[in-house]
RNA sequence: GGUUGGGUGGCCGAGUGGCUAGGCAAAGGUCUGCAAAACCUUGUACGGCGGUUCGAAUCCGCUCCCAACCUCCA
């Protein structure tokens, strides 16, 4: 049973049936981050959401080209300085080594949390070339004007020749915004407030500086997306994904960029990512409302009462839908915790149920199959990860039933429960993401599993000699070791807190 | 002020014009030497006010609140 996946379109606005330009393949650009300083902790959100996105392509069997780029040039503070030179300042570094430290950390976080390696990063600062011949296409199709050194995007020639579709993704109207007609500092070069800068010229402090026919200068903020996305993707493709708070002006701007260029607005799917809020409000610095992955991890933080591993906090992600808000909480953050643990240990007793059924015994492993595939169409409904979980969840109790005698392993054909162990592992490791860290054995993890095969033998001697003493001293012992035993009908497990 | 998206049970979080989301927590039961785990059962929910409808938490209007972005003010 297959469904067909759906994706929700930022631009119309609806649920769309996802049909790729080129059957089998698909082009995936993700913005990525401005590498200024530490990754937020809401970015990590965003890009595990497009790895879901990725991930489950793949499954689907699309080859998929993933490109997300890093942005190290031309993004502007509120104050007019680039935020690369901003960081170099504080860090008393040259911005190139500012944009690699906080390239290598956002990569070493986005690899804790188990999210795949886009299939090419490219740099804003590596496609300087790309971007001026951009900007001269854009002059040469009338959408833009140089003043000074610097060339800003002719918004309102631009509106009056492609019927007004500026603000087509946002849902701005040009009019509302060519009336706020506020002066605003160094705006006094643009005939429109709305207009934008694709090349500016650089002042004498100004260090991140490029010849161009214009003098020297640099890009604009908007228009690294538009020329990479292009070089590696084409003038049109398939899916466009960010943050909802690029939507506008950044988005917006790109697809005007395009458009002005190439006559092509580039993605047919655009698909924003919801903010991360923390306690129910915003994270921000300045009130200490914020938390870093590192210290969400490491629990050193007055806001979580413990540290999180790394595939609990993805786990957690998981849980609501990539449009919605999500809500980061230390009490939020232990029900995760203990559903993760739930689930991965319900994967753990899979690997040792053996079917007993056969022929017409097979009404649980029906249920099984039947509950599997109900999740993976959740996953075409617009990668409903919340949903997914739901039924896998339900899969997760009929698990345990099938262990602990509820339900009979009798009326599940070994065949069935093979193919449910496959499918079922796919989706938790190859599409979710997760990891079954207990698992993730080594030497040393194969001599621990020895060691307590041994104390639980002991234990076992003791109970069937009915010393409760002993064995209870032993379980006391192992739980402030770290260690979990649970005793079942078939002897003792173990499990590491 | 504008644009967009939200307000769901103790917490998080899906969803939908009538049919149990799910996780965590809580209560009762089964199992167990005890405990834990597991399994079974259970509960007050859809911000407020109107309207449409046989029926709305789900559609419409108004209002309050939250978030992102833009803008304004400072």
């Amino acid at each position: 049973m297959s469904t067909e996946l759906t994706v929700y379109n930022s631009l119309s606005r609806q649920k769309e049936v996802f049909t790729p330009l080129n059957a089998g393949h698909v082009g995936l650009y993700v913005c990525g981050p401005t590498v200024y300083n530490p990754v937020h902790l809401g970015n990590c959100r965003t890009f595990v959401s497009f790895d879901i996105v990725y991930r489950y392509l793949l499954a689907k069997g699309y080859k998929v080209r993933y490109v997300r780029n890093i942005t190290d040039v031309g993004h502007l503070t509120d104050d007019g300085e680039d935020r690369m030179s901003k960081g170099a300042r504080l860090e008393q570094l040259e911005p190139m080594e500012v944009a690699q430290k906080f390239a290598n950390q956002f990569h070493d976080v986005m690899r804790t949390l188990n999210a795949l390696p886009p299939s090419i990063e490219p740099r804003a600062t590596g496609h300087i070339i790309e971007q001026i011949e951009l900007v001269q296409e854009i002059i040469n199709n009338g959408y833009a004007y140089e003043v000074n050194g610097s060339v800003y995007f002719d918004v309102a020639a631009y509106n009056a020749a492609n019927e007004d579709r500026y603000g087509e993704l946002s849902g701005r109207r040009i009019d509302e915004l060519l009336s706020e007609s506020r002066e605003l500092k160094s705006q006094d070069e643009k005939r429109n407030p709305s207009d934008f800068a694709i090349w500016m010229k650089a002042h004498e402090d100004h260090i991140l500086r490029w010849n161009s026919p214009w003098g020297e200068g640099f890009p604009g903020w908007h228009l690294e997306c538009s020329a990479m996305s292009t070089k590696y993707l084409g003038e049109e493709f398939d899916i466009h994904g960010g943050g909802n708070d690029l939507k506008f002006p950044h988005h917006e701007n790109e697809i005007a960029q395009n458009v002005g260029a190439c006559r092509h607005a580039g993605a047919r799917y655009w698909i924003h990512t919801n903010m991360l809020l923390m306690n129910g409000k915003k994270m921000s610095k300045s009130d200490g409302n914020t938390i870093t992955p590192e210290e969400l991890f490491s629990g050193d933080s007055p806001h979580v009462s413990e540290g999180y591993s790394p595939l609990v906090v993805r786990f957690f992600m998981l849980q609501s839908h990539y449009r919605s808000t999500m809500d980061l909480s230390d009490e939020a953050l232990q029900a995760a915790k203990k559903g993760h643990t739930r689930l991965m240990e319900a994967w753990n007793i899979l690997q040792d149920l053996e079917a007993k059924g056969g022929g017409q015994n097979d009404t649980v492993g029906k249920e099984l199959e039947e509950g599997l595939a109900a999740a993976y169409a959740e996953m075409d409904d617009d990668f409903n990860t919340p949903r997914a979980l739901a039924r896998i969840f339900e899969l997760v109790t009929r698990i345990n039933a099938l262990q602990g005698g509820q339900l009979s392993l009798e009326e599940v054909s070994p065949d069935r429960l093979a193919d449910f162990l496959t499918r079922l592992g796919t989706l938790l490791f190859d599409v979710l993401g997760l990891r079954n860290e207990a698992a993730s054995a080594g030497a040393e993890q194969e001599a621990l599993s020895n060691a307590m095969q041994i104390i639980l033998d002991l234990r076992q001697q003791a109970r069937t000699d009915k010393n409760w003493a002993l064995s209870d001293k032993l379980r006391d012992a192992l739980s402030h070791a770290g260690i979990t035993v649970k005793d079942g009908k078939d002897g003792a497990t173990w499990s590491i807190e």
